[in-house]
DNA sequence: GCATAAACATACAAACGTGTATGTATAATA
DNA sequence: TATTATACATACACGTTTGTATGTTTATGC
Protein backbone atom coordinates (compact mmCIF):
# COMPACT_ATOMS: atom_id res chain seq x y z
CA UNK A 1 0.00 0.00 0.00
CA UNK A 2 1.38 3.46 -1.25
CA UNK A 3 0.32 6.80 -2.76
CA UNK A 4 -2.36 7.60 -0.83
CA UNK A 5 -4.58 10.48 -1.55
CA UNK A 6 -3.26 13.77 0.09
CA UNK A 7 -6.12 13.08 2.96
CA UNK A 8 -4.73 10.23 3.76
CA UNK A 9 -1.03 11.55 3.81
CA UNK A 10 -2.67 14.33 6.17
CA UNK A 11 -3.56 11.46 8.24
CA UNK A 12 -0.61 9.73 8.84
CA UNK A 13 1.15 12.60 9.25
CA UNK A 14 -1.24 13.45 12.29
CA UNK A 15 -0.66 9.63 13.58
CA UNK A 16 3.31 10.02 13.38
CA UNK A 17 2.72 13.00 15.44
CA UNK A 18 0.72 11.39 17.73
CA UNK A 19 3.56 8.47 17.97
CA UNK A 20 5.83 10.69 18.83
CA UNK A 21 4.24 12.39 21.79
CA UNK A 22 3.84 9.23 23.41
CA UNK A 23 7.40 7.67 22.43
CA UNK A 24 8.66 11.12 23.62
CA UNK A 25 6.75 10.90 26.82
CA UNK A 26 8.09 7.08 27.29
CA UNK A 27 12.01 7.40 26.47
CA UNK A 28 12.22 11.29 26.61
CA UNK A 29 13.06 12.82 22.88
CA UNK A 30 16.53 12.28 22.50
CA UNK A 31 16.28 8.66 23.27
CA UNK A 32 12.97 8.23 21.40
CA UNK A 33 13.86 6.40 18.51
CA UNK A 34 12.61 7.26 14.70
CA UNK A 35 12.05 3.61 14.84
CA UNK A 36 10.23 3.32 17.25
CA UNK A 37 8.45 5.90 16.59
CA UNK A 38 7.22 4.37 13.32
CA UNK A 39 6.12 1.14 14.85
CA UNK A 40 3.85 3.31 17.49
CA UNK A 41 2.50 5.11 14.29
CA UNK A 42 2.34 2.03 12.22
CA UNK A 43 4.17 3.05 9.27
CA UNK A 44 8.16 2.58 8.64
CA UNK A 45 10.47 5.27 8.83
CA UNK A 46 10.39 6.04 5.33
CA UNK A 47 7.15 7.51 6.16
CA UNK A 48 8.39 10.17 8.82
CA UNK A 49 11.36 11.11 6.47
CA UNK A 50 8.84 11.87 4.01
CA UNK A 51 6.68 14.20 6.28
CA UNK A 52 9.77 15.39 8.42
CA UNK A 53 13.71 16.62 7.97
CA UNK A 54 14.21 14.63 10.91
CA UNK A 55 13.72 14.17 14.50
CA UNK A 56 13.86 17.68 15.50
CA UNK A 57 11.41 18.60 12.74
CA UNK A 58 8.90 16.50 14.37
CA UNK A 59 9.37 18.13 17.64
CA UNK A 60 9.19 21.44 16.26
CA UNK A 61 5.81 20.26 14.72
CA UNK A 62 4.53 18.95 17.56
CA UNK A 63 5.09 22.28 19.57
CA UNK A 64 3.61 24.09 17.02
CA UNK A 65 0.26 22.00 17.19
CA UNK A 66 0.06 22.66 20.66
CA UNK A 67 0.89 26.35 20.44
CA UNK A 68 -1.82 27.39 17.76
CA UNK A 69 -4.64 24.62 19.19
CA UNK A 70 -3.73 26.02 23.37
CA UNK A 71 -1.54 28.70 23.68
CA UNK A 72 -2.81 31.05 21.05
CA UNK A 73 -6.11 30.80 21.16
CA UNK A 74 -5.67 31.88 25.34
CA UNK A 75 -3.62 34.97 24.59
CA UNK A 76 -6.57 35.71 21.72
CA UNK A 77 -9.74 34.56 22.69
CA UNK A 78 -12.21 36.87 20.66
CA UNK A 79 -12.75 39.43 18.44
CA UNK A 80 -13.60 41.28 21.50
CA UNK A 81 -10.34 40.59 23.04
CA UNK A 82 -9.28 44.38 23.42
CA UNK A 83 -12.38 45.31 24.84
CA UNK A 84 -12.69 42.63 27.46
CA UNK A 85 -9.14 43.70 28.62
CA UNK A 86 -9.84 47.65 28.60
CA UNK A 87 -13.25 46.86 30.37
CA UNK A 88 -12.42 44.36 32.71
CA UNK A 89 -8.67 43.16 32.64
CA UNK A 90 -8.28 41.32 35.87
CA UNK A 91 -11.31 39.02 34.87
CA UNK A 92 -9.93 38.50 31.66
CA UNK A 93 -6.40 37.26 33.04
CA UNK A 94 -8.09 35.02 35.92
CA UNK A 95 -10.62 33.56 33.44
CA UNK A 96 -7.84 32.61 30.95
CA UNK A 97 -5.76 31.07 34.05
CA UNK A 98 -8.78 29.38 34.58
CA UNK A 99 -9.68 27.98 30.73
CA UNK A 100 -5.94 26.72 30.99
CA UNK A 101 -6.16 24.89 34.07
CA UNK A 102 -9.39 23.22 33.12
CA UNK A 103 -8.04 22.16 29.26
CA UNK A 104 -4.48 20.78 30.83
CA UNK A 105 -6.44 19.04 33.46
CA UNK A 106 -8.79 17.62 30.86
CA UNK A 107 -7.11 16.99 27.62
CA UNK A 108 -4.67 14.10 28.00
CA UNK A 109 -2.81 15.09 24.71
CA UNK A 110 -2.38 18.41 26.13
CA UNK A 111 -0.99 16.80 29.54
CA UNK A 112 1.40 15.02 27.45
CA UNK A 113 3.10 17.57 25.25
CA UNK A 114 3.23 19.82 28.93
CA UNK A 115 4.72 16.43 30.47
CA UNK A 116 7.37 16.06 27.64
CA UNK A 117 8.41 19.93 27.54
CA UNK A 118 8.69 20.02 31.47
CA UNK A 119 10.37 16.63 31.79
CA UNK A 120 11.38 15.18 29.00
CA UNK A 121 13.03 16.66 26.54
CA UNK A 122 16.58 18.23 26.66
CA UNK A 123 17.18 22.30 25.24
CA UNK A 124 20.66 22.17 23.92
CA UNK A 125 21.85 22.36 20.32
CA UNK A 126 19.01 22.28 17.52
CA UNK A 127 16.34 22.22 20.23
CA UNK A 128 17.70 24.96 22.12
CA UNK A 129 17.75 27.14 19.44
CA UNK A 130 14.08 26.14 18.49
CA UNK A 131 12.92 27.36 22.19
CA UNK A 132 14.83 30.41 21.68
CA UNK A 133 12.35 31.83 18.91
CA UNK A 134 9.44 30.56 21.40
CA UNK A 135 11.06 33.50 23.80
CA UNK A 136 9.90 36.26 22.06
CA UNK A 137 6.49 34.94 22.02
CA UNK A 138 6.94 34.88 25.58
CA UNK A 139 8.10 38.13 25.92
CA UNK A 140 4.80 38.89 24.15
CA UNK A 141 2.25 36.93 26.39
CA UNK A 142 4.07 38.89 29.23
CA UNK A 143 3.71 42.07 27.86
CA UNK A 144 -0.32 41.43 27.17
CA UNK A 145 -0.47 40.44 30.71
CA UNK A 146 1.31 43.34 31.83
CA UNK A 147 -0.62 45.52 29.84
CA UNK A 148 -3.29 43.91 31.05
CA UNK A 149 -2.08 44.40 34.68
CA UNK A 150 -1.86 48.02 34.32
CA UNK A 151 -5.36 48.67 32.82
CA UNK A 152 -6.35 46.98 36.24
CA UNK A 153 -4.46 49.18 38.36
CA UNK A 154 -6.37 52.20 36.94
CA UNK A 155 -9.49 50.52 37.26
CA UNK A 156 -8.01 49.88 40.72
CA UNK A 157 -9.07 46.38 40.73
CA UNK A 158 -5.21 46.22 41.55
CA UNK A 159 -2.27 47.79 43.41
CA UNK A 160 0.47 46.49 42.15
CA UNK A 161 3.53 47.10 39.82
CA UNK A 162 2.57 45.59 36.65
CA UNK A 163 5.75 43.88 35.17
CA UNK A 164 6.05 42.17 38.76
CA UNK A 165 2.95 40.91 38.42
CA UNK A 166 3.02 39.58 34.95
CA UNK A 167 6.37 37.88 35.82
CA UNK A 168 5.02 36.72 39.24
CA UNK A 169 2.10 35.05 37.67
CA UNK A 170 3.12 33.07 34.75
CA UNK A 171 6.21 31.88 37.08
CA UNK A 172 3.21 30.83 39.71
CA UNK A 173 1.76 28.88 36.85
CA UNK A 174 4.83 27.52 35.69
CA UNK A 175 5.49 26.62 39.02
CA UNK A 176 2.20 24.82 39.55
CA UNK A 177 2.30 23.20 36.01
CA UNK A 178 5.80 21.69 36.65
CA UNK A 179 4.89 20.59 39.98
CA UNK A 180 1.62 18.99 39.16
CA UNK A 181 3.36 17.21 36.32
CA UNK A 182 5.68 15.80 38.63
CA UNK A 183 3.90 14.32 41.16
CA UNK A 184 -0.06 14.85 40.31
CA UNK A 185 -1.38 13.53 43.73
CA UNK A 186 0.38 16.66 45.08
CA UNK A 187 -2.76 18.66 44.93
CA UNK A 188 -5.91 18.93 42.44
CA UNK A 189 -6.30 20.17 39.14
CA UNK A 190 -7.71 22.64 38.84
CA UNK A 191 -9.38 23.30 41.79
CA UNK A 192 -6.45 23.23 44.61
CA UNK A 193 -4.52 24.97 41.79
CA UNK A 194 -6.92 28.30 41.63
CA UNK A 195 -6.93 28.05 45.07
CA UNK A 196 -2.94 28.38 45.33
CA UNK A 197 -3.80 30.87 42.17
CA UNK A 198 -6.30 33.40 44.48
CA UNK A 199 -3.67 33.86 46.97
CA UNK A 200 -1.69 35.43 44.42
CA UNK A 201 -4.14 37.46 42.71
CA UNK A 202 -5.15 38.69 47.46
CA UNK A 203 -1.33 39.60 47.00
CA UNK A 204 -1.73 41.60 43.86
CA UNK A 205 -4.60 43.90 46.17
CA UNK A 206 -7.62 42.13 44.12
CA UNK A 207 -10.73 41.66 45.73
CA UNK A 208 -11.53 38.06 46.15
CA UNK A 209 -13.43 35.67 44.20
CA UNK A 210 -16.98 35.56 45.39
CA UNK A 211 -16.78 31.80 45.75
CA UNK A 212 -15.53 29.62 48.73
CA UNK A 213 -14.57 26.02 49.31
CA UNK A 214 -17.93 24.47 48.72
CA UNK A 215 -19.13 26.77 45.33
CA UNK A 216 -20.91 28.58 47.00
CA UNK A 217 -21.26 32.55 47.75
CA UNK A 218 -18.77 33.80 50.13
CA UNK A 219 -14.72 34.97 50.44
CA UNK A 220 -12.16 32.29 49.38
CA UNK A 221 -9.65 33.59 52.32
CA UNK A 222 -9.53 32.72 55.99
CA UNK B 1 51.10 8.11 36.42
CA UNK B 2 49.58 6.02 38.44
CA UNK B 3 47.91 4.87 42.01
CA UNK B 4 47.73 8.26 43.41
CA UNK B 5 47.05 8.89 46.68
CA UNK B 6 43.37 8.56 48.32
CA UNK B 7 43.71 12.13 48.75
CA UNK B 8 44.63 12.68 45.22
CA UNK B 9 41.55 9.93 44.22
CA UNK B 10 38.87 12.23 45.82
CA UNK B 11 40.38 15.58 44.27
CA UNK B 12 39.61 13.05 40.56
CA UNK B 13 36.37 12.17 41.75
CA UNK B 14 35.74 16.01 42.44
CA UNK B 15 37.37 16.82 38.73
CA UNK B 16 35.22 14.37 37.32
CA UNK B 17 31.93 15.95 38.63
CA UNK B 18 32.82 19.16 37.70
CA UNK B 19 33.78 17.91 34.55
CA UNK B 20 30.22 16.19 34.43
CA UNK B 21 28.56 19.68 35.24
CA UNK B 22 30.09 21.05 32.25
CA UNK B 23 29.28 18.51 29.71
CA UNK B 24 26.23 17.89 30.98
CA UNK B 25 25.54 21.59 30.49
CA UNK B 26 27.07 21.50 26.90
CA UNK B 27 25.68 18.65 25.48
CA UNK B 28 22.15 17.52 27.79
CA UNK B 29 22.76 14.49 30.03
CA UNK B 30 21.68 11.86 27.77
CA UNK B 31 23.92 13.41 24.84
CA UNK B 32 27.03 13.60 27.34
CA UNK B 33 29.49 11.11 26.35
CA UNK B 34 31.80 9.50 29.23
CA UNK B 35 34.70 10.32 26.66
CA UNK B 36 33.48 13.69 26.76
CA UNK B 37 33.63 14.25 30.70
CA UNK B 38 36.78 12.39 30.69
CA UNK B 39 38.45 14.94 28.28
CA UNK B 40 37.13 17.59 30.08
CA UNK B 41 38.16 16.40 33.59
CA UNK B 42 41.68 15.35 31.95
CA UNK B 43 41.74 11.83 32.39
CA UNK B 44 40.62 8.69 30.64
CA UNK B 45 37.51 6.82 31.07
CA UNK B 46 38.85 4.57 32.83
CA UNK B 47 38.32 6.94 36.01
CA UNK B 48 34.85 7.13 35.87
CA UNK B 49 34.19 3.50 35.38
CA UNK B 50 36.66 3.42 38.79
CA UNK B 51 34.78 6.07 40.77
CA UNK B 52 31.02 5.82 39.51
CA UNK B 53 29.13 2.66 38.33
CA UNK B 54 27.69 4.29 35.22
CA UNK B 55 26.43 7.54 33.72
CA UNK B 56 23.44 7.90 36.04
CA UNK B 57 25.31 6.97 39.02
CA UNK B 58 27.19 9.43 38.41
CA UNK B 59 24.41 12.13 37.61
CA UNK B 60 23.41 11.20 41.21
CA UNK B 61 26.46 11.84 42.93
CA UNK B 62 26.29 15.39 41.14
CA UNK B 63 22.87 16.01 42.97
CA UNK B 64 23.36 14.30 46.07
CA UNK B 65 26.28 17.02 46.54
CA UNK B 66 23.77 20.02 45.86
CA UNK B 67 21.04 18.27 48.18
CA UNK B 68 23.96 18.67 51.14
CA UNK B 69 25.62 21.46 49.88
CA UNK B 70 22.79 23.80 49.17
CA UNK B 71 19.05 22.34 49.97
CA UNK B 72 19.55 20.15 53.00
CA UNK B 73 21.20 23.84 54.95
CA UNK B 74 18.57 25.10 53.72
CA UNK B 75 15.79 23.80 56.11
CA UNK B 76 17.99 22.79 58.56
CA UNK B 77 19.96 25.73 59.14
CA UNK B 78 21.23 26.05 62.47
CA UNK B 79 20.61 24.26 66.06
CA UNK B 80 17.56 26.29 67.56
CA UNK B 81 15.98 25.77 63.99
CA UNK B 82 12.99 24.77 66.16
CA UNK B 83 12.93 27.95 68.30
CA UNK B 84 13.51 29.39 65.29
CA UNK B 85 10.68 28.44 63.43
CA UNK B 86 8.25 28.69 66.84
CA UNK B 87 9.18 31.96 67.48
CA UNK B 88 9.06 33.79 63.66
CA UNK B 89 7.73 31.51 61.33
CA UNK B 90 7.47 33.70 58.74
CA UNK B 91 10.95 35.14 59.37
CA UNK B 92 12.36 31.80 58.46
CA UNK B 93 10.85 31.25 55.89
CA UNK B 94 11.61 34.73 53.96
CA UNK B 95 15.23 34.31 55.27
CA UNK B 96 15.10 30.90 53.83
CA UNK B 97 13.88 32.19 50.73
CA UNK B 98 16.42 34.99 50.76
CA UNK B 99 19.66 32.71 50.91
CA UNK B 100 18.29 30.14 47.96
CA UNK B 101 17.93 32.96 45.94
CA UNK B 102 21.33 34.84 47.15
CA UNK B 103 23.42 31.42 47.00
CA UNK B 104 21.53 30.79 43.19
CA UNK B 105 22.44 34.01 41.77
CA UNK B 106 26.42 34.54 43.21
CA UNK B 107 27.54 30.31 43.06
CA UNK B 108 27.78 29.46 39.32
CA UNK B 109 28.37 26.20 40.17
CA UNK B 110 24.81 25.44 41.86
CA UNK B 111 23.42 27.75 38.84
CA UNK B 112 25.17 25.07 36.25
CA UNK B 113 23.45 22.22 38.24
CA UNK B 114 20.03 23.75 38.26
CA UNK B 115 20.33 24.86 34.68
CA UNK B 116 21.06 21.02 34.29
CA UNK B 117 18.16 19.68 36.38
CA UNK B 118 15.89 22.18 34.73
CA UNK B 119 16.63 22.38 31.11
CA UNK B 120 19.22 19.84 30.01
CA UNK B 121 17.96 16.32 31.78
CA UNK B 122 15.35 14.05 30.63
CA UNK B 123 13.60 12.25 33.49
CA UNK B 124 12.70 8.98 32.19
CA UNK B 125 14.00 4.89 33.12
CA UNK B 126 17.05 5.70 35.48
CA UNK B 127 17.24 9.13 36.07
CA UNK B 128 12.97 8.99 36.77
CA UNK B 129 13.86 6.51 39.25
CA UNK B 130 16.36 8.36 40.79
CA UNK B 131 14.00 11.35 40.96
CA UNK B 132 11.07 9.40 42.44
CA UNK B 133 12.85 8.88 45.13
CA UNK B 134 13.65 12.93 46.31
CA UNK B 135 10.03 12.74 45.93
CA UNK B 136 9.43 12.33 49.50
CA UNK B 137 12.31 14.57 50.50
CA UNK B 138 10.45 17.28 48.37
CA UNK B 139 7.14 16.01 50.73
CA UNK B 140 9.30 16.57 53.81
CA UNK B 141 10.21 20.16 53.01
CA UNK B 142 6.69 21.32 51.81
CA UNK B 143 6.02 19.44 55.69
CA UNK B 144 8.07 21.73 57.09
CA UNK B 145 6.72 25.06 55.19
CA UNK B 146 3.26 23.61 55.84
CA UNK B 147 4.06 23.67 59.70
CA UNK B 148 5.59 26.83 59.51
CA UNK B 149 2.78 28.42 58.30
CA UNK B 150 0.46 26.82 60.78
CA UNK B 151 2.28 28.49 63.41
CA UNK B 152 2.23 31.31 61.21
CA UNK B 153 -1.50 31.58 61.17
CA UNK B 154 -1.64 31.08 64.45
CA UNK B 155 0.47 33.74 65.49
CA UNK B 156 -1.42 35.94 63.58
CA UNK B 157 1.68 36.61 61.11
CA UNK B 158 -0.30 35.31 57.88
CA UNK B 159 -4.12 34.39 57.20
CA UNK B 160 -4.32 31.57 55.07
CA UNK B 161 -4.42 27.67 54.31
CA UNK B 162 -1.35 26.48 55.19
CA UNK B 163 -1.10 23.81 52.80
CA UNK B 164 -1.72 26.10 49.60
CA UNK B 165 0.64 28.52 50.94
CA UNK B 166 2.92 26.16 51.08
CA UNK B 167 2.39 24.09 47.89
CA UNK B 168 2.15 27.78 46.35
CA UNK B 169 5.53 29.02 47.41
CA UNK B 170 7.11 26.46 46.39
CA UNK B 171 5.73 26.24 43.20
CA UNK B 172 6.42 29.94 43.09
CA UNK B 173 9.95 29.81 43.92
CA UNK B 174 10.61 27.00 41.16
CA UNK B 175 8.47 29.07 38.44
CA UNK B 176 10.88 31.56 39.29
CA UNK B 177 14.26 29.66 38.98
CA UNK B 178 12.63 28.12 35.85
CA UNK B 179 12.19 31.39 34.57
CA UNK B 180 15.22 32.75 35.03
CA UNK B 181 17.42 30.19 34.01
CA UNK B 182 15.63 29.84 30.96
CA UNK B 183 15.88 33.62 30.61
CA UNK B 184 17.96 35.89 32.81
CA UNK B 185 17.41 38.69 31.53
CA UNK B 186 13.98 38.26 32.06
CA UNK B 187 14.31 39.86 35.70
CA UNK B 188 16.95 40.05 38.57
CA UNK B 189 18.07 37.51 40.83
CA UNK B 190 17.88 38.12 43.78
CA UNK B 191 16.44 41.46 43.80
CA UNK B 192 13.47 41.52 41.52
CA UNK B 193 12.11 38.44 42.73
CA UNK B 194 12.25 38.84 45.88
CA UNK B 195 9.77 41.82 45.46
CA UNK B 196 7.91 38.96 43.28
CA UNK B 197 7.92 37.07 46.60
CA UNK B 198 6.62 39.78 48.08
CA UNK B 199 3.53 39.79 46.62
CA UNK B 200 2.80 36.25 47.39
CA UNK B 201 3.72 36.73 50.75
CA UNK B 202 1.19 39.96 50.94
CA UNK B 203 -1.34 37.64 49.77
CA UNK B 204 -1.17 35.64 52.64
CA UNK B 205 -2.33 38.18 54.44
CA UNK B 206 1.40 39.19 55.98
CA UNK B 207 2.55 42.69 57.02
CA UNK B 208 5.17 44.10 54.55
CA UNK B 209 8.42 44.06 54.28
CA UNK B 210 9.67 47.58 55.64
CA UNK B 211 12.19 47.99 52.60
CA UNK B 212 11.14 49.30 49.28
CA UNK B 213 12.55 49.74 45.95
CA UNK B 214 15.85 51.75 47.28
CA UNK B 215 16.80 49.75 49.94
CA UNK B 216 15.11 52.59 52.42
CA UNK B 217 12.22 52.07 54.84
CA UNK B 218 8.54 51.71 53.16
CA UNK B 219 6.51 49.45 52.53
CA UNK B 220 6.99 47.59 49.11
CA UNK B 221 3.92 47.49 47.56
CA UNK B 222 1.83 50.36 45.22
C1' DG C 1 -4.91 6.87 -20.84
C1' DC C 2 -0.25 8.16 -19.96
C1' DA C 3 3.53 10.33 -17.83
C1' DT C 4 4.83 12.03 -13.62
C1' DA C 5 5.52 12.63 -9.09
C1' DA C 6 3.58 11.76 -4.55
C1' DA C 7 3.68 8.68 -0.55
C1' DC C 8 5.68 5.75 1.33
C1' DA C 9 8.72 0.83 2.16
C1' DT C 10 13.16 -1.44 2.04
C1' DA C 11 18.09 -1.86 2.14
C1' DC C 12 22.69 -0.41 3.23
C1' DA C 13 26.72 1.69 5.11
C1' DA C 14 28.81 4.30 8.51
C1' DA C 15 29.55 6.38 12.93
C1' DC C 16 29.20 6.41 17.73
C1' DG C 17 28.99 5.21 22.57
C1' DT C 18 29.02 1.74 25.97
C1' DG C 19 30.69 -1.96 28.85
C1' DT C 20 34.23 -4.91 29.92
C1' DA C 21 38.56 -7.06 29.89
C1' DT C 22 43.17 -6.37 30.51
C1' DG C 23 47.48 -3.86 31.54
C1' DT C 24 50.35 -1.23 34.94
C1' DA C 25 52.65 1.49 38.24
C1' DT C 26 52.55 2.74 42.86
C1' DA C 27 50.63 3.67 47.64
C1' DA C 28 49.33 1.14 51.51
C1' DT C 29 49.98 -2.68 54.66
C1' DA C 30 51.96 -6.19 57.32
C1' DT D 1 60.65 -5.03 52.09
C1' DA D 2 57.63 -8.04 49.70
C1' DT D 3 52.95 -8.29 48.62
C1' DT D 4 48.64 -6.76 47.46
C1' DA D 5 45.06 -4.04 46.22
C1' DT D 6 44.34 0.61 44.54
C1' DA D 7 43.74 4.05 40.94
C1' DC D 8 43.62 4.53 36.98
C1' DA D 9 44.95 3.89 31.30
C1' DT D 10 44.39 1.19 27.14
C1' DA D 11 42.22 -1.91 23.95
C1' DC D 12 38.45 -4.41 21.99
C1' DA D 13 33.93 -6.04 20.64
C1' DC D 14 29.24 -5.12 20.42
C1' DG D 15 24.75 -3.17 19.64
C1' DT D 16 22.22 0.83 18.16
C1' DT D 17 20.77 4.72 15.49
C1' DT D 18 21.03 7.68 11.75
C1' DG D 19 20.94 9.36 6.94
C1' DT D 20 20.51 8.20 2.40
C1' DA D 21 19.86 5.66 -1.66
C1' DT D 22 16.84 3.01 -4.09
C1' DG D 23 12.57 0.45 -5.02
C1' DT D 24 7.43 0.37 -5.61
C1' DT D 25 2.83 1.51 -6.21
C1' DT D 26 -0.83 4.49 -7.22
C1' DA D 27 -3.26 9.14 -7.21
C1' DT D 28 -3.27 13.12 -10.06
C1' DG D 29 -2.83 16.44 -13.89
C1' DC D 30 -2.93 16.90 -18.77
Amino acid sequence: MVRKTQEDALITRERILDAAIIQFGEHGVSRATLAGIAREAGVTRGAIYWHFKDKVDLFAAMIERLVERLVTPLFFRSDDNETWIAENPLGFVREGVNEFFEKLAHDRNFLRVFEILWHKCEYVGDIALLRRKYLEEDAKHIGVLQRAFTLAGENGQISANPREAAIGLVSLINGLIFNWTKNRSLFSMPEEALFIMEIFFRGLGAKPKTINRAGEEGAVYA
